[in-house]
DNA sequence: TTTTACGTACAGAATAAACTGTACGTAAAA
DNA sequence: TTTTACGTACAGTTTATTCTGTACGTAAAA
């Protein structure tokens, strides 16, 4: 049995808890423990370190941190004479985390408003066409309408959100 | 091959496009087919009409419509001479969605900030049995202080956000 | 009381997601 | 130029989630 250290076994009970948190805003579990990882230990890492601190493979490090990248949760850091990427985690908490959710919520909901809208020329189109029941039409209307401002409450509250 | 009338048609793209958001909530992909479904059809349902309604076991019905009723997206309809439960959808969107997700935030940050807190005591005892390497603990608090720092942010905005 | 129909617990099957190891293209080191 | 070491694509495996069918307790109907 490997000794672990105190403050190993403190930073790990830390790490769970804090990645259990960041899960939350629809991050894996091991991205939440990449993060986590990388933040708590407040250094820049290569793909090798992280593998071997959390117990995982090099690939399985490689796609995470990447998505991380994309999340703009974690940088990748220069250092001359070290051939190896190195990737630290973005320390301001709360910035990074807001920013990369609401865009996450603005563009999901305004993309599927796009698609419901072209749904909704379908059923104009359809009325035209008398292509079925009027007052099932008339329901369908209703409720599309609703769907929409639904997503309109939710893109605004969002864009609002990001403002402050 | 069954004859599916062009408003079933339209209902069911509604559906699809519909339950993609809602599964930005966190709604697994049948809760929120369900959910879309009860709000769409706009009537009171029985766990036979739902499955019947979505290719699903009852079984499958039943379970995640309990989830739904949890969560206060759906609820349970009385309707004299009817022997089988009904459930029609929370119908008003924003409202029912915002509440059950702010709550949910709300509650997880909370309990994981408890749990941190805890943590950190071990922090502070550990510190008095000298049981490790005193910058090593420096280090781990100011991040500990971080950590616990951004569940308040989160906690407030949730919190000050339900008030609206 | 007996019979019938309902909803759900539970075990196992099907599906989806996460992860590993190998293999390869690329760029730094020799 | 040749060799070495790096990161990632991809196929296959493992693990986790979702779903089904059967079986059972319960309450309404007969």
């Amino acid at each position: 049995m490997k000794n672990i250290s105190y403050s190993e076994n403190i930073t790990n009970k830390i790490m769970i808890e804090f990645s259990r948190t960041i899960q939350l805003f629809g991050l894996t579990s091991l991205e939440a423990r990449l993060y986590a990882y990388l933040f708590l230990t407040n250094e820049a890492r290569t793909l090798d370190e992280m593998g071997e601190a959390l117990g995982k493979s090099k690939t399985a490090i490689s796609t995470n941190i990447r998505s991380l990248l994309d999340l703009n949760l974690v940088t990748q850091v220069w250092k001359k004479g070290v051939r190896k990427d190195l990737y630290a985690a973005n320390n301001q908490l709360f910035k990074a985390f807001m920013n990369f959710y609401l865009n996450k919520w603005i563009d999901a909901t305004y993309h599927q408003k796009e698609a419901l809208e072209e749904t909704s020329k379908m059923i104009e189109q359809a009325k035209k066409d008398g292509a079925g029941n009027l007052t099932e039409f008339a329901n369908l209307e209703l409720g599309m309408h609703e769907i929409l401002e639904f997503h309109e409450e939710l893109e605004g509250m969002f864009k609002k959100m990001k403002q402050d």
